[in-house]
RNA sequence: GGGCGAGUAGCUCAAUCGGAUAGAGCACCGGCCUUCUAAGCCGGGGGUUGUGGGUUCGAUUCCCGCCUCGCCCA
């Protein structure tokens, strides 16, 4: 709503400029302010300053102008412009009307602009995001945590849409790299460290499974001893290399007892992280795996192609000499002066034939793989179903094509138009090379639709490293945090952590209602642990590095998920005890609602609940409530609704920008402004009618979008708390 | 050596396209539970926005130099 009239402001005062004296046209971006207090209006004008150059007149002089022409338009829902300080024009709101416009969620849509994002066409495109990938070779821990709960919130931004009611198709796959060198060690670690062949690793994943032991976390500790173990014997340092290589070549290779242990062990991780990260309600449709990407020979065509296309050429001389490389952007290239030492490796040479090809790196087999996500390589996974979710949803995993099996069949995710990948920013430069090779090979159009939705990693403070028991040396304690690493063993596990969370929480839960049974007390804990753990990962901007900390992450107070439910429910239990007591007014709100939305329509669309019918009430009603949106009490509640009309453009920001931290830091001043506003008014006692019947609905506004806004983020609102 | 990111209150972080008195939370101090839930509310102290220049009506924000830290590449 904020924005509608945001908009209807910009378009009077571009037509005001158009106009003589002034005709002027060549404004894009008009800047339109929100005023430091809520008393001076909704919005700021800081026009007048641009225009004083132009006009060569003073500023307060224009924008008094301005001000007279805008009164003159009478333009829907404003009431006053008034000039402030130095040459603002302020502009407030008619609250009546506003809020009324508000509490019925009617939005006179402006006509959506062409995005360069590609987000908001009017035919939606097919959005592919990718996250999570963890190796699939120990538990996920919090830095993965980090990426799953960031990619999950943009992919629920994104389904609703900028407007936040298009429905876009947006699809989630997780990446599972089942071929690589960390799934290799952890073969390595079972063949060597424990002796075990395929029946051995069969018989041992059997009996974690009777003793109730999760398969990642035991990996997690197998790892790394075997990082250990590489180096830790000088004399052996080769050998055991060599057998780190041999196993990971096995695994490429595929069909061999090396890639069945792998297959196997990769396979149950990988349910294990579907299982962790379902905890918080993150769901994937498709999990393509680096076995299919090699089995179908996905590089053998993307290589023609970027032959075909002279992005890739064979270096003859200096240290590349036999490699095929690929210009980096920003860099000169070869010269007449010699190769182009600065262009990246994407096959390498072969040293024992130096006719022949060497091994293709991983940015090669990447540029491949988002040929897929084009359909630019003209080759196709097959997918078979993985995982059925509790409430019904299906993941897919790639697999080769089987014409016996009716279950299995080609994937339909290669197609996307618009990518967001979901990946660290230390893999900003490699994802720098694909976007790279993709504008070189021609496709200009995919190059400009694929984000990497790139963020900061998670690290330990050094007081939380001590914490676990990992024993620092006088440097790391002086530094300002502490790298996760998997191959040290180094961090915290997903699983340890929501367990905690959910603990401390369930101890809350249980100090203040006793009087529920556990099983009830526990739903309503995990829903808060949930809430706080997703919102501490959500409340810091992308490029922040989060130095975690248990007290902050275990914190309900403040700035956290839970400080917003506890909003919600209690502006839930005013509607809830309302109808406890056959509020009178509950009656009377039916009544007019009723008359607005027709019982026909409550049929399709199902009952109104209380806060709806307050709402749809009040939008409609003949309360005179104008006098109680005056003065410091009127100001305390129309930040309420002022606050609450902002969704819309705070979505449509945190998607524009991809970053859903905006879209974090609004729940928390909603939440805010409604806790501020309840412990100011107490509701259910007022004695005036048309008084009460605004307080209601200002708190049905606020629960409405705590609740739609707390959605996106992927927390729910708990029944108590 | 090159590229990218960061430096804001004791701590952790915000700050829209360059706007009004740089905001929150934590911690600390002092108040508020007989009311719709105190996971809350109110009040208080706490700032040369790393540093030196520049651009202008106005700079945490843009430009240049320097310092410190992190990441990536070679």
């Amino acid at each position: 709503m904020y924005l509608t009239y945001g908009k209807a402001l910009e378009s009077a005062i571009q037509e005001i400029l158009k106009q003589p004296p002034y005709q002027i046209d060549d404004i894009a971006a008009l800047a339109i302010e929100q005023p430091p207090k809520i008393e001076y209006g909704e919005f700021a004008l800081p026009i007048a300053f641009e225009l004083a150059k132009r006009l060569k007149k003073a500023p307060r002089k224009i924008a008094e102008e301005l001000a007279a022409q805008l009164r003159a338009k009478n333009i829907e829902g404003f009431s006053t412009f008034e000039i402030a300080g130095a040459g603002y024009i302020n502009c407030k709101l008619d609250r009546c009307t506003a809020s009324r416009d508000i509490a019925s969620g009617r939005a006179k849509r402006p006509v959506p602009k062409a995005a360069s994002s590609g987000v908001n066409h009017i035919f939606n495109p097919f959005i592919l995001v990718e996250h999570t990938s963890i190796n699939p070779n120990k538990a996920a821990h919090i830095g993965h945590l980090r990426n799953a709960i960031l990619g999950d919130t943009l992919v629920r931004m994104m389904r609703v849409g900028a407007d936040g009611k298009t429905k876009n198709i947006v699809g989630v796959q997780n990446y599972i790299d089942n071929t690589g060198v960390q799934v290799a060690d952890i073969v390595v670690a079972l063949t060597h460290l424990e002796g075990m062949n395929l029946a051995g690793v069969q018989q041992w994943m059997e009996s974690l499974r009777k003793r109730g032991e999760r398969i990642d976390f035991v990996c997690w500790d197998l790892y790394a001893r075997v990082s250990q173990w590489y180096e830790e014997d000088p004399a052996q340092k080769e050998a055991r290399k060599k057998i780190r290589m041999d196993t990971l070549h096995a695994l490429e290779q595929g069909g061999n007892e090396i890639s069945g242990i792998a297959e196997l062990v990769s396979t149950a991780i990988v349910h294990r992280h579907l299982e962790t990260m379902e905890r918080l309600g993150i769901q994937y449709d498709f999990l393509p795996r680096e076995s299919e990407v090699l089995r179908l020979h996905f590089w053998d065509a993307a290589f023609a192609l970027m032959k075909k296309t002279g992005v890739l050429y064979r270096e003859e001389k200096g240290k590349n000499a036999g490699c095929w490389v690929m210009r980096r952007a920003g860099t000169a290239g070869a010269t007449d002066d010699g190769p182009d030492e600065e262009a990246k490796i994407i096959v390498r040479s072969n040293k024992e034939n130096p006719d022949a090809d060497g091994p293709v790196t991983y940015v090669g087999k990447d540029i491949a793989y988002h040929l897929w996500k084009f359909n630019k390589l003209g080759l196709n996974f097959s997918q078979k179903n993985f995982y059925t979710y509790p409430n019904g949803h299906e993941c897919d995993i790639s697999c080769l094509p089987d014409e016996k099996d009716p279950s299995i069949g080609p994937s339909h995710f290669g197609k996307a138009e618009v990518i967001y990948n979901v990946i660290d920013s230390r893999q900003t430069d490699p994802q720098n090379n694909v976007i790279e090779a993709l504008r070189g090979m021609g496709f200009a159009e995919e190059a400009k639709n694929y984000h990497h939705f790139s963020y900061e990693m998670v690290a330990l403070t050094p007081r939380c490293a001590e914490e676990l028991g990992y024993a620092l040396s006088d440097e790391d304690k002086a530094r300002p945090f502490i790298e996760v690493s998997g191959r040290k063993g180094f961090g915290v596990k997903a699983d340890d952590l929501i367990d905690r969370m959910i603990e401390a929480a369930l101890g809350e839960v249980t100090a203040r209602h006793p009087e529920l049974d556990d099983a009830t007390r526990t739903n309503i804990a995990t829903k808060i642990a949930v809430g706080a753990l997703r919102y501490y990962m959500l409340r810091f901007t992308r490029n922040t590095i989060i130095a975690f900390d248990f007290k902050d992450a275990l914190s309900f107070e403040g700035e956290t998920g839970p400080y917003a439910q506890y909003a919600a429910v209690r502006a839930a239990n005013i509607f809830r005890k309302a109808e406890q007591s056959n509020d009178p007014l509950l009656q009377n709100a039916q009544t007019l609602a009723d008359e607005q939305y027709s019982k026909a329509m409550q049929h399709i669309l199902g009952e109104l609940s209380i806060e709806e019918t307050i709402l749809k009430a009040y939008s409609s009603s003949h309360w005179n409530v104008a006098p109680f949106f005056s003065g410091e009490e009127g100001d305390s509640i129309w930040e309420v609704w002022l606050a609450a009309s902002k969704t819309a453009p705070i979505i449509d920001q945190a998607i524009r920008t991809t970053e859903p931290a905006f879209l974090a830091k609004y729940v928390f001043q909603l939440a805010q402004q409604f806790n501020n506003f309840y412990h100011r008014h107490h509701i259910l006692t007022e004695a005036d009618p048309a008084r009460k019947a605004l307080l209601l609905a200002t708190a049905a506004v606020a629960l409405r979008e705590l609740t739609r806004a707390l959605g996106w983020l992927g927390i729910e609102v708990p029944e108590v708390m």
